[in-house]
DNA sequence: GTCTATATTTGGATAGAC
DNA sequence: GTCTATCCAAATATAGAC
């Protein structure tokens, strides 16, 4: 069976591979992202932390693979997602779901969207996932009538000031993301509202 | 002459910590806040590393002068600023002074409103700096009219989310701070439709 | 693929002489 | 207040046996 279709132990692999990533977002959960540490992660899984050598060439690879994995959730979360036909709830439905996520995972927030690790830069692989989650929200948009790059900056803009200042304020409240649809309702009302002159 | 009134040596001491901590946000300017070292600081200055033990007594301690001094700038910005008496106006320039005293310095802007250096807590009276500066945010916006607690946040969220956004993604341009203007004033206009009736 | 052992670097902090 | 000399700890990464 060895090498028939490449499949056994390359399927062996990624399921170790997925376990070490899944090691590791606990332990980001519990001393930050920036707090992960190797010796940690290997002591986490009951190995010795060369060992994790041998399913990433370095931390930053690591990283990389985390990235990568956060983005493939927030596409299935938004694929899952049944969005209602009109288009403005469509995109509230959308920014929920996107801050629900935020929300639920704030290290892995930090990792997709802000960036703690000076030393990482996402590969082409895993910043095409990012892209790809990106995109949803610009369809959604311009079903809606936002077409100006402007007005993307801006939404995007506002929804982060918001899920941030949540984060960093007050963890696990509403104080500030309770405003959500309205200040959304409000840009998106004054956007109809320039496009119809 | 020693020791009347405390004066001399006493000023010389704080004239020398005022140098360090200029240097340290020189380096901090090059290699980012996170990046300083107090060896590559000591190097700077022309001393040897543990010599800056005899002002700060860590390297926290250091970052806590640090945010000091930048609050205290902030603070005469924005006394030296002229704002006009129309009380909407007011708080566009407020606003507008604060923008540009962010994308000034990033890692002063960092150091004094973001986290990123998790072991770092400003001291009580380097607190005391920066909330004597929201206070006189917390004033502007009184005299417009925004006395709701749920509208400073939004407000306060919504420039954060531009000043972030134009940090990360397009520095020394304009591409967001550009939409300050526009978007505070929709959400003065709104507040003040709601607040009159 | 996992181990032991170790190299290497970095950087904060302290001791004690001057 | 500054120096030399160290210490200590943490953490990434590599070499080579099994």
């Amino acid at each position: 069976m060895i090498g028939i279709r490449g499949g056994a132990v390359a399927a062996r692999r990624a399921a170790r591979m997925a376990e070490i990533v899944a090691a590791a977002w606990e332990l980001a959960h519990e001393d930050g992202i920036a707090g992960l540490t190797l010796h940690a992660l290997a002591r986490r899984l009951g190995i010795r932390q060369p060992s994790l050598y041998a399913y990433f060439e370095s931390k930053d690879a690591l990283y990389d693979a985390m990235f990568a994995d956060g983005n493939r959730r927030l596409l299935e979360r938004l694929d899952a997602t049944e969005l209602p036909p009109d288009p403005r709830r469509a995109v509230d439905t959308w920014l929920r779901v996107f801050v629900d996520f935020a929300l639920d995972d704030t290290p892995r927030y930090q990792l997709l969207f802000l960036r703690p690790i000076p030393s990482f830069q996402p590969s082409a692989e895993s910043y095409a996932l990012a892209e790809a989650a990106m995109a949803t929200l610009i369809d959604v948009l311009a079903a809606a009538g936002i077409d100006d790059p402007g007005d993307v900056d801006c939404l995007v803009a506002v929804v982060a000031g918001l899920v941030d200042a949540q984060i960093s304020n007050d963890p696990g409240g509403t104080r500030w993301v309770r405003h959500l649809d309205r200040l959304v309702g409000l840009y998106l009302d004054d956007a109809a509202r320039r496009s119809s002159t």
